[in-house]
Formats: structure tokens, sequence, C-alpha cells
DNA sequence: AATAGTATTGCAAATGTTTTCATAAAATCG
DNA sequence: CGATTTTATGAAAACATTTGCAATACTATT
């Protein structure tokens, strides 16, 4: 095969080859019912001979679409969202579409120049984790005219279609669960919540849901962790050891879950004998670990296989009738919580 | 600003709205030392009215670079590629590349399948995972003469440029460790070899330097495991609770040694005093678990971006010299290992 | 002031497709 | 068998850029 690499192999080398006109090749790809079975099997013979392969370029410049779909990322380096990406891209490949990924690392600002990037690609549609994003943002992907899709997030008044859990319920959920536990005594370690609207809902709605039982978290037992297991630790580790330990760990999110867990271990604290732990998120691993990790499930690889389907169809159709789905979380009760010691 | 959002707003609309020609805003992008400042500043301030975005699928049409990379993994979901994935991303980023990604499953056959897809992209280099494809891989992107690069596996004879690290010598460290502790019973969990090379190359390494020392491991010492803590902490329970357990499991990547790890403690053996356990990887999360698991460290950030750093270069100045970069390793003792219990 | 350079701009061709329209050949019908 | 429909193909315009070449205006040199 591919006798003559010789020189460029386009369309019209291979209508050459075939001795048909250019016409004809294009529409053996997008309309082969259009044409002759005889002649569409000289043309593929002679595109497998040259070994040409489309141009997609070329198509899109034609107002075709480009058949790539964006997605803008806080950070690919972690559970959660190398999960989602995973889900997300496979479900869109088997629509025929190609993934161009990009990440912004929590900055809202990088998220807009990521987005401006990727429509200099002309991709069909871009998605974005969460539902909060500079004004600039939003007028851009407006303007152009480009649809987008909210991932990760859910809400019923989201201005942008969206595919995602309701994050405030899920702090809500974890709270509850210490609650009925008879935990009184609860520290917090979240990450920061500046461009981050998933840690700040699920923060907040921890929050409500204390101070309705009227209890109130003190600066001491309120704690700001990054996304790394180490750094979790090492917040964990100050907070275990104030004058007055909490009863119980309340993770904005599994990986810090697991740093206190790591952290609990290491000070030689029982769990959850002596100290409960929650998380949220049940990433991979999570129920792996020992004891299996308790936590509020969101189910990531759902949500990114259910936002590939929603949104290619949504772009190869255009019938652009807003959506909004809500995927269920769970509180998956493992062997990190348990009653208050009763010391 | 975008006042007339109207109709397309291309490169002849800024010039209209400029009062210039197509060719200088052309120009103003791309030879911005060719056009006079005070033209420049009346284009850029049409280009900022108007709202306009280039459009990459035309200039790649033209014959331009259309700016991107495509790295193609075998999965996205796991650890160590997600790292390496936004160190790769990052790196291209900075150089003004976008990255389209996409996922094979362990699949060589897919693998091809998706390095065409990519290429119909017109993509302007395109990164594998390790050294082993099909010959169809190799052959078409020989044929479509697409700088292409492989990363994760060093080997001093690739024929591809190569960034990564020597996966012989990561398996051997390995061994070398447990063998140096005086460990004899040793168990093996290894990934499926079919289509991984790294596994591979790891596995027939360790065989061999235990072989060396006269030591060849049973059947029911040699176990498989897949890329999941779960499984492998399956597979490890198995292996643990044979009849005669192994003083030492040597396994084939950090993920599975979690899982070990979690089984080992889920049996209520004490590590590394009843058994040890070394991984091959230092993923993220390594470090920290209780007791800090003993890896061979693969240093997949830099990996990522050395290999992006590289290859944009290689790509831009197209001077094709063939290059291999090989990453250092690094036996990273912590917790998981000791000497053999003196039983 | 004439000449030679240099800086700035525009024109038009080229890039690889898709698609509309027109045409030619073949098939159907009465 | 001629008229009409259907099927199959080609010619050419369009898509949004970039760039070589030519033209113009300006500056420096003698």
């Amino acid at each position: 095969m591919a006798k003559f690499q010789k020189d460029k192999v386009d369309i019209v080398a291979v209508a050459k080859a075939a001795k048909v006109s250019p016409s004809t090749v294009s529409r053996t790809f997008n309309h082969p019912n259009l044409v002759n079975p005889a002649t569409r099997k000289k043309i593929n013979r002679a595109v497998q001979r040259l070994g040409y392969i489309r141009n997609r370029a070329a198509q899109t410049m034609h107002g075709k679409r480009s058949g790539t779909i964006g997605l803008v990322v806080p950070t690919i380096n972690h559970a959660i969202f190398a999960e989602v990406i995973q889900a997300f891209s496979d479900s869109i490949d088997s629509a025929g579409f190609t993934l161009l990924l990009a990440s912004h690392g929590y900055n809202l600002d990088r998220e807009y120049a990521m987005v401006r990037k990727l429509l200099e690609h002309r991709i069909d549609g871009v998605a974005l984790v969460g539902l909060e994003h500079s004004k600039a943002t939003v007028q851009l992907i407006k303007q152009q005219r480009t649809p987008a899709l909210a991932i990760w997030n859910y809400s019923n008044d989201s201005p942008l279609p969206c595919v995602g859990a309701d994050n405030r319920l899920a702090g809500r959920l974890a709270a509850e669960h210490l609650l009925a536990l008879e935990h009184r005594d609860i520290g917090l370690i979240f990450p920061k919540t500046t461009d981050n609207d998933r840690a700040h809902n699920r923060l907040s709605a921890v929050r409500d849901a204390l101070y309705e039982k009227g209890i109130s978290i003190p600066n001491e037992r309120d704690s700001e962790a990054p996304y790394s297991i180490s750094q979790a630790k090492q917040a964990a580790t100050s907070l275990l050891t104030e004058r007055i330990r909490p009863t119980a760990l309340l993770c904005g999110n599994d990986v810090i879950a697991q740093g206190a867990l790591f952290a609990a271990q290491n000070l030689g604290l029982k769990v959850p004998n002596d100290l409960s732990i929650i998380g949220i998120g049940d990433f991979k691993g999570s129920a792996d670990v020992e004891p299996g990790l308790t936590t509020i499930r969101i189910p990531a690889e759902t949500i990114g296989q259910l936002a590939g389907e929603r949104f290619t169809k949504y772009i190869t159709s255009d019938d652009s009738e807003h959506f909004r789905l809500c995927c269920e979380l769970e509180c998956i009760v493992r062997g990190t919580t348990g009653p208050v010691p009763t010391c």
C-alpha cells in the first residue's frame, strides 16, 4: 500500500488516481449513497493506495463541523477530574468527536484564555467545569455562539446547559451523616474556595446544616488544604493536635479525607473509634483504603459519559433546547465513621 | 465591546472596519514588525470592537502549523498518566500549542485508530506512550511525515525520539532492593503485559534479577492484577493466604502496591514487620499512605514537561535531529520494606 | 534635486474541501 | 419509441486565511 507517497496526497490526487472528479471523491466520504458502488470501490482503492487521510481543517473551513470538542478543567492531575475526563473523552469519541483538553489551575482568568485558545480552533462545543465563570468567558462563548456545557455541578437555574450533581446537597449530606451519629465537635478541612464554586457550595451547605443544629465551627476547627494528600495530612495533623480534639473531620473531598485518615493513623488514633472521617467524591481508591472511607458519592463516570452523550447530540442536532441533568448523590457509609467516642 | 456581532466576523470584516486590506490584518498577527505601529493600533482596536477570533482551521489549510499536538495514552484514569498528561499539556501550552487527547485502553489497534483520527486534524506532532506500537501505526506516522515522540519509556535504540525512563532498570532496582534485604520468598503482582511494553520490561527485568540469584518464582506466587486498587487488593489477598506466605511483594506499579498494602492491613499483617511491599512509579499519594510506600520513582512530571519542551522545539525548528532523553530513576525507601521477618 | 534604498501596503493566487447547479446517461412509462 | 424521471458525475464557487510580488510613499545620500 501507499506506493506513491510522492507529493501532497489530497482529494484531487485521489480523484486523479481513480479517474474521477474531486467532487465525486468528496461525495464518497460524505454521501456515499449518492455515488455508484463501482466508482466507490475504485475510489476507495485509490485512497488505500495513496494513503489518503481527510483534512478536517479544510472541511472546517468550508463550514462543516470541526469534529472537536473542547474541555476545560481546573486540573488533570487529580483523581476526580481524571475520571470525568476519561468518561467524557470516550463518550464523545464514539460520536466521532475528538477532545481538545486544557486546564487552568483553578484560575478563572486562565480559564478565559483557554476558552479563547480553543475557540481559535473552531471547536464545535466547549465544556467547562462548574457554574462559576468570569463574565468575560460567558460573554465570549455567547458572542461566538459556541455551544457550551457546564459539567460537574448541577443547578436548576444554571444559565448554561449542565450535567452534574448538586454540590450544596453533597455538603449537607455529609454534615447530616455526622450529625446523625451525634457528632458535635466537628473539624472542617476544605480547599480554597476562590474560583471554585464546587468547594464553595459544599462548604456553605455544611455550615448551614450545622448552624441549624446550633453548631458553629470555631476558627481553629476550620482548616484549609489544597488538593494534595500530603498537604491535607499536614493540615489534619495540626487540627488533631489542638488542645481539644474534634470527634469528627468533615473533608471537602476524598483526597483531603485520605490525607486526614493517614494523619490520624500516623498519630496513633483509631478510626472510627477515636475519630470519624467523612469525605466527598468517592474517588477511585476511596473504597479500598483501610478502613474504607465513608463519603458522599459523586458519580464522576456517569457525569462524564452522560455529558458526552447529551452534548454531542445537542451539537449535532442543533435543536437547542436547554437541558439540565442532575446526577444522584449517595452517602456511602464505610469504615471511617462511627458514633462519638464515649470517653 | 463587540458592538457588531452582526454577521461572520472574519479577517476581511476587521480589515473593512480598520480601513485596511485583509493582508495587513493578517500581517499584524503574523509579522507585526512589518506593519506600521499606527496601523497596528487601528487594527487591534477593530479586532477588539468586533470580537474577532483567529481561525486556525484556515491557517492550517494554508499550510501553517495547526498549533495542536496529539497525545495518545492507554488511559487517562490512573494516577501516573494523569500526571504526565498535565505536565505535557502545560508544557506545550506555554509554547502556544493545544492538546488533542485520545486514549486506547491498552489496545494497540485502537491506538492506530486514534492516531488516524488525530492525523485528520492535521496535528503538528503526535506523542505516544511507550515504544511498542503496531506496524500500521508506525507506518502511518512515517508516511504522513508527522513528527512523533515516544514518552514514558526510554531505550537507546528507539526508532522514534523518546523521553522517558528505563523500565527494565526500574524492575531491576525494585528486585535488587528486596534482594539486598535478604528476601528470597517474593510474590509478584503485575498487570497484563500484552500491548504494554512498560509492564513487560519491568517484569522480565525482575525475573532476570531474581534468576541471577538463583531464585525463580513459582506460579502461585506470580499474580496478575489490572490497574485498580480494589482488584489488586483481591489479588494480593489470595496471594497472602496461600499455605506459605511470601516475605515480600514486588508490585508492577504503585496502584497495585497500594492495593497490596491495604490487603495486608486488612489481613492484620504488620507492614513491614510481617511483609515487605515495593511498588514502581511513586505516584502522587504513595508518599502519604501509612506506612509510606517504598517504590522506584519514575519522574512523571519531569517526563511530561521535558517531552513537551523538547517536542515543541523539535516541531517548530524542524531541525530533525533524533533525540532520546533518559530520565533518572530512584529507589525511594519509605516504610513498607524491611528485613525478612526472623520467625 | 535626483537616485537609491527602505518601509508600508494592497492585489491576487493558493491552500483542500464541500456543495449547488448543470449536464449527461440510464431507466421507467405510456 | 419518445417523453419523463432518476441516477451519476463534473465544473465552479465558496470558505478564511497567508504570502510573493508589485506598487507606492517616504528617507537618506550624494
